[in-house]
DNA sequence: TAAAGTGTATTATATGACTCATACACTTTT
DNA sequence: AAAAGTGTATGAGTCATATAATACACTTTA
């Protein structure tokens, strides 16, 4: 089941976007795969200390995305076939990347400075191993 | 003066806090020097379509923020010293390269794809030269 | 079967972001 | 001095986000 351990609450955005985002990073990662039970709506709400129409929304729009399944009164599930999964990789790489790229050229910092910049800071942050 | 030519209005957040993240990244791209006359807050208004209070409310964080200075009647200009430009500079670069370190990580890319990745969107993405 | 858990829906309230309209004092320009 | 431009302030209204309190039908579990 996706127990959103590891889901921090930012302050960047609305929650139901982060929530989303999550999701769809997990599966990119391979961390969240197809078939699985997400955590229900109530319990996922008081884990993070939100309320239960803002999950909701969340979960809303997962299912319009064609990324959840729910049936009601049993738990949702994540139902992604690979083009979705390879649709969605692409779309977060590229954007992610494209919005860091153009803040670095907005700033006037020459490619060979900012990738220094990314592999520094790749380090000091929580290397995955 | 700060024409604002180059600004284009995005949909990922309030625009107070683009027009801001505007001003600072001219400020450490060099584009806009210490001194220089901001654009008058009714002509940005019309500029960009955009109501004069939200343009004020940026201005006005602008100053709190020790950037520009205001006086009643005239234009306002931006008054930052060098010790004020390092830190910005590096505020800005640490969190923006975070951000999209966090990003590959949380999905699971490598470090050298990540670069490699970026270093493509680089060069599709307005070189300026 | 009964209870608990779950998805879904409704109405109401509050706050931030943005818009619209207007007003006044100050500076620059003519 | 007069006009135009500018910074600043106010009050009203809309929309998105988030909260709060219930309610009902369905599935799973004890």
């Amino acid at each position: 089941m996706i127990s959103f351990e590891d889901f921090i609450l930012e302050d960047n955005g609305p929650i139901y976007l982060q929530i989303i985002r999550y999701v769809k990073r997990g599966i990119v990662s391979g961390s969240i795969a197809n078939g699985e039970e997400m955590i229900s709506r109530r319990a996922l709400s008081a884990l993070l200390g939100v309320n239960p129409n803002t999950i909701q929304k969340a979960y809303h729009l997962l299912e319009e995305e064609g990324i959840i399944r729910s049936r009601s009164g049993a738990k949702s599930c994540v139902e992604v076939d690979e083009r979705q999964k390879e649709e969605i990789r692409r779309s977060l790489l590229v954007q992610d990347t494209l919005t860091w790229v153009q803040a670095m050229q907005q700033m006037g910092v020459e490619k060979e400075a900012a990738l220094r910049l990314a592999e520094d800071i790749w380090g000091d942050s929580g290397e995955k191993r």
